[in-house]
DNA sequence: ACAGAACCGTACCGTACGGTACGCACACGA
DNA sequence: TCGTGTGCGTACCGTACGGTACGGTTCTGT
C-alpha cells in the first residue's frame, strides 16, 4: 500500500540481496528462483519468506536496496564558471550513461518493466521514484546552481532538464534494455555527453552575455 | 541472423496472431500462454507448434506480423516551405509518441525486453530492426527532404535524426515502459511534439541564415 | 465418393516454480 | 545446564506451463 515502511534490513538480508542482484544480473528475471536465491545466498526458503513476504517482497527489497546505494548530489556553493560548469554538466551526463548502462540498473529496469504489465505490481513506480528520483534532483541543483550564476537561462527547471537527458540519453536506454550490444559501448559515451551538453547550451546558454558577441 | 526467412503467414495464422497479440497486451508475457493462445484463438496447441515452431518461435512471429502493419514514408518531392516542413515535424513526432505509447508496442517492447537478459534470443533485435527500422528511416527521409530545400542544415543526417528523437521522446519511452501512467497522456503529446520541434529548429534550423554560430 | 491432409479439442507427461513444513544445529540468556 | 529462538537444509505439495500424442471432424483434391 501507500504507507509502505521504509523498513531497515539487517546486514545479513543486506547481503543475501546482493547475491539475489547478481542472479538477476546474470540469468534475468527466471533465473531468480527463491531457490536460487536460497542457495545462491546459503540461507533458506523459509527465511526469504520470513524476510520478505513473498517473491514480490523479495523483487521489491532488491530494488529499495539498490537505490540505498545511490548518492545524491547538492549544490554546495562554490565558485564556478563556465568551463567548471561545462565540465560539470558533461560529467553528469556521462555519470548518467554510466549508470544506465550498468548490469544492475538494466537487470533492475528490465525487472520492473516485466512486471509493469501486472497492474498490482508497482515495482516501476519504485524503481523511478526511489532511484531516478536522487538524479533527477541532483542534476536539478545543478542547473540551478549554474542558473544563479548567469551561466544558463530557463524557467522551467524541470523542462530543461529533461531536455538535456533526451539529449544526451535519447533512444540509448531503451535499446541498452532490448539487448543491442552497440549501444553499450562505453567509450563513446564521453563523446556521447560532450555534444549533448554542446546542444544543451546552444539552446539555454547565456555565454554571449559574458562579452564574446554572437553573430 | 540475417538469413531468417522472412515467411509469409497464412490468414488464419494472422488471425492467431492477431489474438496472440491482444492477449499480450491484457495481460503480459505471463498470460501469454501456448494453452492461452490455443483457447483464446480456437485451434489446438498442436497447430501452433507445427506453425511457429515453439514458444520464441510465437513470439518472433508476433512481432514480424505486428512490423508488417508499419507503413513507411518517402519523399515524394513535393514542394515545401518552411510552415509546411514544421508542421511535417511535429506531425512526424506526434504520430511518433502515438506509436510508442499504443498498447501493442507497449507490450512487445516489454516482452523483448523481458527476453534480452537471455542471449539466445534476439527478439530485441527483431523488434528493432523491423519495427523501429522503417520509422527511423521514413524520418531520415523528411529530414533529408528539408535539407535539400535549405529548411536545415546538417551534415550528419542520423546524428540530427536522432537528437530529434531525444528533443521529442526524452525519458517518456521508457517510464510508459514502467508502466507510469502520467505519462500517457495522450492529450500532451501534440504539445510535446510542438516544443520538441522548436528546440530541434533552435539547433538546425536555418531560417535566420546564422543558425546557430559555430563556436 | 473417397482418400488423405489439416486441424480442433482434450488428455497426458515431465518439469519447475512458489510456498510450507519439519528436523537439526547453533547461539545466547537465565 | 537448560530452554528458547533463529536460521539452515531438505523434503514436500499444489499448480501451471511447455511440449506431445491421439481420436474425431472438416476440408480438399481427384
Amino acid at each position: 500500500m501507500a504507507g509502505e515502511r521504509q523498513q531497515e534490513f539487517t546486514p545479513r538480508q543486506h547481503a543475501v540481496l546482493e547475491r539475489a542482484l547478481e542472479l538477476l544480473v546474470a540469468g534475468g528475471e527466471k533465473a531468480l528462483t527463491t531457490a536460487g536465491v536460497a542457495r545462491a545466498a546459503n540461507c533458506s526458503k523459509e527465511s526469504l519468506y520470513k524476510w520478505f513476504g513473498d517473491r514480490d517482497g523479495l523483487l521489491a527489497a532488491m530494488i529499495a536496496h539498490q537505490a540505498s546505494k545511490v548518492r545524491a548530489f547538492s549544490d554546495d556553493g562554490a565558485p564556478m564558471d563556465h568551463d567548471r560548469f561545462r565540465a560539470h554538466l558533461t560529467g553528469f551526463a556521462q555519470d548518467l550513461l554510466e549508470v544506465l548502462a550498468s548490469d544492475v540498473s538494466l537487470a533492475l529496469n528490465r525487472l520492473a518493466i516485466g512486471q509493469a504489465s501486472r497492474e498490482e505490481s508497482r515495482l516501476g513506480q519504485l524503481l523511478v521514484e526511489q532511484g531516478r528520483r536522487r538524479i533527477d534532483q541532483s542534476a536539478g541543483a545543478l542547473l540551478d546552481a549554474g542558473r544563479r550564476r548567469g551561466l544558463v537561462a530557463f524557467e522551467d527547471g524541470d523542462e530543461a532538464y529533461r531536455t538535456l537527458y533526451g539529449l544526451v540519453v535519447r533512444d540509448l536506454h531503451v535499446r541498452m534494455l532490448l539487448g543491442e550490444e552497440g549501444a553499450r559501448q562505453r567509450e563513446t559515451f564521453a563523446a556521447r555527453a560532450e555534444q549533448a551538453v554542446e546542444k544543451f547550451f546552444a539552446l539555454y546558454g547565456v555565454w554571449e552575455m559574458k562579452g564574446r558577441a554572437l553573430a
